[in-house]
RNA sequence: AGGGAUGUCGCCAAGUUGGUUAAGGCACGGGAUUUUGAUUCCCGCAUUCGCAGGUUCGAAUCCUGCCAUCCCUGCCA
């Protein structure tokens, strides 16, 4: 899989900026990177962001380094480092260098004397409160702190001692000299290192201060030689700090931040913080968890790299701040499932069904097609057997108007099968259905003459003798509100849809689908799209529901329910 | 004494050297095909571009004013 097999995406205001850029010469080659801090897993937020530096520098005959910012050793962890890896090599993209942050700890350090030298930097040896006391606010300019004007010769010898050890956390920090009164906070003598003795995942104890975001990011980009560093829009108010420092530095190049808006979607969370709650407070089963919108959840849910790609496409690339419907997503999935996925057959909550004019103990198998608009996809058997097991939501007693499936007296297809009429429905004493008995009509089997009579309903089933049991998951929105992090008043956890995993014991499968390995996904015809679970083993079956097809039945029903409520 | 952004159909989003009929996708409504109420296929869906003025033969595109929303006061990124 390389960068290369995806489309050209639309026009969005990045790739026409860069376009010009380089019709005006101002570039040989477009260099990128994705930048993730270590501190958690990518989501589907990070994806559009991959696919974006991906495409941008492929495009213009460049490429993208994957860079670590671990700038933060408290916060950044190994195990983040690999998901990150195997996510973004998962999505379908090569980087060109795995590079970190820490890599360049001892450039930015040599960066920060040369500032120090320049008289543009200075260290501040109040704590944390006092400075941002300082800082003013949002109105109101802040106010030089008395170190401010410390001579070159003193800063050097300081910040060399904060090196060396010499000083507790938090007694000096490193600040930019640039305008306390700064209409941009940024501007107001930012931070620029500070003394942690914190253990990092990859420079050990080689260091005890680490230089911040803002002095971290641009150098790190100047680096590489990054030619367009883009970002999220919350960055923009940094621009004017990102391009002071690599103005006042010996950098080797001047790359260019753009910044753009993050991707939202709707019933669910796109935040680290709060993605690490759900994990933390075990609300789900790890960053995995299919419900979650991680990549590593997406996949385990049964969404494809391509499904995931083309959705970053399709939704675009602004600065304005959107909400995705999470059925976009969905569609997504569907569209590329609809084309590849192999059908099969899977009853979910089965009502048995004898086929009183089928021989006993005989079974028949039957060829269906693996697609079908793709016959030369071939077919699979499925064995068919007196006693059959339909989906009970397939059989109603007293169905509404327009309920084309099965009911006392009425015909329905079997799909790939023959068209069975429902002559009796027997129930236990308190009134459940606990099987139907019905007669087939050989005339209509598939390949017949007669095949082509038409039923309004076509529904699916499976052998009660030769069908397998599995386990189903069947997947919904994590959330039952469109905005769950919106409200000021409750928690997001307030708004967990419990509903969201529902699990199904007693389904029952197509035998082949013992087959089934990770990395397949079927159709289960009329009910949706299913991966086998990573966990699951041919004796103990597990699927998983990436999405239900679309059901305009399900449309009907309730218009039908609200008609029957506007009535009375 | 604030600064930085954004506002085109229910949701995204093209379109911005002003040029006449405002792309496309999703959603939605209608119809056809269908042994998945799936898929596929037709048709419909903004006299209008946050609002109000102005410039112009002509404005979503230029000017002025206003309104709404988002971001910024971590030694997080």
């Amino acid at each position: 899989m390389s960068n290369a097999d995806q489309p050209t995406g639309p026009t969005n205001f990045i790739r026409n900026r860069i376009r010009k850029e380089v019709a005006e010469g101002l570039h040989e080659r477009v260099i990128t990177r994705f930048p993730p801090e270590p501190n958690g897993f990518l989501h589907i937020g990070h994806a559009k962001s991959i696919v974006l530096n991906f495409a941008m520098a492929r495009e213009f005959g460049g490429y993208t380094n994957l860079r670590y910012d671990d700038t933060n050793p408290a916060r950044e962890e190994q195990r983040y480092i690999d998901a990150i890896r195997e996510d973004v090599a998962w999505l379908g993209f090569e980087w060109k260098n795995e590079c970190y942050t820490s890599d360049y700890f001892q450039t930015l350090y040599e960066y920060a004397e040369h500032l120090i030298e320049q008289g543009l930097a200075y260290v501040d040896s109040q704590d944390a409160d006092t400075i941002r006391a300082q800082r003013g606010t949002l109105t109101e300019p802040g106010t030089p702190s008395p170190n401010r004007d410390r001579g070159a010769d003193e800063n050097l010898e300081i910040f060399r001692g904060m090196r060396a050890g010499a000083y507790e956390d938090g007694s000096h920090v490193l600040r930019a000299k640039i305008d306390m009164a700064a209409p941009n906070i940024n501007l107001r003598d930012p931070v620029l290192y500070r003394i942690r003795r914190a253990r990092h995942h990859r420079t050990g104890d080689d260091w005890c201060i680490y230089p911040s975001y803002d002095f971290a990011h641009g150098q790190s980009d100047a680096i590489e030689h990054i030619t367009h560093s883009l970002c999220t829009l919350e960055f923009e108010d940094h621009r004017p700090l990102y391009d002071w420092l690599l103005d006042n530095l010996p950098v080797p190049a001047r790359p260019r931040q753009i910044e753009f808006s993050r991707l939202n979607l709707d019933f669910t969370v796109l935040s680290k913080r709060r993605l690490n709650r759900l994990v933390e407070e075990g609300y789900v089963d790890g960053w995995d968890d299919p419900r979650l919108p991680t990549i590593a959840g997406m996949r385990r849910r049964g969404f494809t790299p391509e499904s995931i790609r083309r959705f970053c496409e399709e939704i675009g690339v602004t600065k304005s701040e959107s909400v995705i419907p999470f059925g976009v997503l969905e569609n997504s999935l569907r569209n590329d499932l609809n084309e590849r996925a192999p059908r099969t057959m899977a009853v979910l909550e089965p009502l048995k069904v004898v086929l009183t004019n089928f021989p006993e103990g005989q079974t028949e198998w039957l060829e269906a097609p693996i697609h079908p608009q793709k016959p030369e996809l071939g077919t699979r058997s499925i064995p068919l057997t007196r006693e059959i097991l339909v989906e009970r939501g397939d059989f109603m007693e007293e169905p509404p108007k327009k309920f084309f499936r099965l009911k006392p007296g009425g015909e329905v297809r079997l799909r790939c099968a023959f068209i069975i009429r429902c002559d009796k429905v027997i129930k236990d004493e308190s009134g459940n259905v606990l099987e139907l008995h019905c007669s087939f009509d050989p005339e209509t089997r598939t390949g017949q003459p007669g095949a082509d009579r038409k039923v309004k309903g076509t529904i699916h089933w499976v052998s009660a003798t030769e069908s397998l049991s599995a386990r189903v998951r069947l997947y919904d929105r994590l959330f039952n509100v469109p905005n769950p992090a919106s409200d000021k008043e409750t928690d997001f956890t307030d708004h967990l849809n419990p509903e969201s995993l529902v699990i199904m014991d007693g389904a029952r499968i197509e035998p082949h689908l013992a087959e089934a390995r990770p990395g397949d996904f079927f159709q289960f015809e009329r009910t949706g799209y299913f991966i086998p679970d990573p966990a699951a083993s041919p004796e103990k079956p597990v699927f998983n529901r990436a999405a239900t097809l679309r059901d305009s039945w399900a449309k009907i029903e309730k218009q039908l329910q609200q008609a029957g409520k506007g009535r009375t």
